[in-house]
DNA sequence: CGGACGCTTGAGGGTCTTCAAGGAATGTGG
DNA sequence: CCACATTCCTTGAAGACCCTCAAGCGTCCG
């Protein structure tokens, strides 16, 4: 028996927020949850979203020292998480060898997220902004041609996730459907029509 | 003896470019490096940059498969660094358990840094984004006050890095010494005026 | 001495933001 | 069951901020 063993939660709301001391590891099994960082002046910046089968943490990994949340997680669907108490990370850590790979890789695909969320913040318009987070949001649906996407979160979540405001999410979508590339349907839904030029706006940034 | 030790190098260019088949992990004695991106359309985005006794590697951490760097790294000024093969990193982990943990730190630190960097390129403005610049390198470099501190790379790299152009950096930097805020000798030595007020200029992002 | 490079500054324009208003959908309490 | 509030989305008008283009200056180096 591993001791702190791992247990399961369902949530509606928070899960940690910034400055919690926690270091806890979660594996998100259903839902979608938001990981944001906010200013003293309420200006705030999405650092990530945690699709299923993903792992999340809240700042970083840390085997032995006290930690302290560096963002703020909370369910943008209802959600449920596998939670690893910190305490016993280097236990299950001995005890499960894949357990080990499978923080490296979250690790690594949370760094690589990471720089390319740089080169769009830093370098990218509005426009390639949105057309590579549908693009992204249809691979993590494993969406088929001509079958829409579902967008979970609503558009300031967007537009904080891709440094906009939401008024400019709601215009370029506007206009990408203007120019046949997408298709609306009741807001949350969008059905990508031209993958091949959409896909072409953003090469570089895969 | 340990098989694949590490070895070291001085270099003043290139030390390895985004898409190049290595996982190598690097450990900077001296010098400044670079790590960027660059779009097709040339484009390009700083990820971060490397000082003394800082860890960085190519692709994050992976032991065991075949890497590819994702970003370029190379000198801005001149470089001497140790290189810890990607072959022969498992048996060092196994043999020298501090390696581990300053691994596990270098990662953290990156994950940290990049998140604070999506904050700022996502939502700061041109002087904030300066003011930190400019505070984060007296850090680095352990400034007091009244000490000038050096930028060791030109105007474009600064730009490059938080996602402005450089005629933007040169224009605000012009501002901050107009407004008493900094001294500007000779255009790489800085001394910074008035610690409070840009401190409180950029609270929230420490 | 001429050219290359980096830094600065100006003028004008484009992109995105801010502020504002209206509509659709959903939930709530009388 | 229906006002009413709330939330989210959309669109418009005006303006701020930063970019682009351009020119001038200093330094370094061949």
């Amino acid at each position: 028996m591993v001791p702190n063993e791992a247990s399961c939660l369902e949530a509606r709301a928070a899960l940690f927020a910034e400055g919690d001391p926690t270091g806890d590891v979660y594996e998100l099994v259903a839902g979608v949850v938001r990981l944001s960082k906010v200013l003293p002046d309420g200006r705030r910046q999405i650092v990530g979203f945690a699709f299923p089968g993903e792992i999340f943490t809240s700042s970083g990994f840390a085997l032995s020292k006290q930690n302290v949340a560096t963002c703020t997680a909370d369910a943008v669907t209802p959600v449920r998480v596998v939670v690893y108490p910190q305490k016993g990370l280097h236990d299950l850590l001995l005890a499960q060898p894949d357990f080990v790979h499978s923080m490296f890789d979250a690790l690594r695909h949370s760094l690589l997220h990471a720089q390319q969320q740089m080169v769009l913040l830093g370098r990218m318009s509005a426009v390639e902004r949105l057309v590579w987070f549908l693009l992204m949001m249809a691979e993590k649906q494993n969406v088929e041609h001509n079958v829409p996407l579902h967008l979970p979160m609503p558009r300031y979540d967007i537009a904080d996730y891709l440094g906009i405001t939401h008024e400019t999410v709601s215009r370029v979508l506007s206009r990408l459907r203007k120019n046949q590339l997408i298709e609306i349907q009741e807001g949350s839904m969008i059905r990508i029509r031209d993958w091949a030029v959409m896909r072409r706006m953003v090469e570089g940034l895969c």
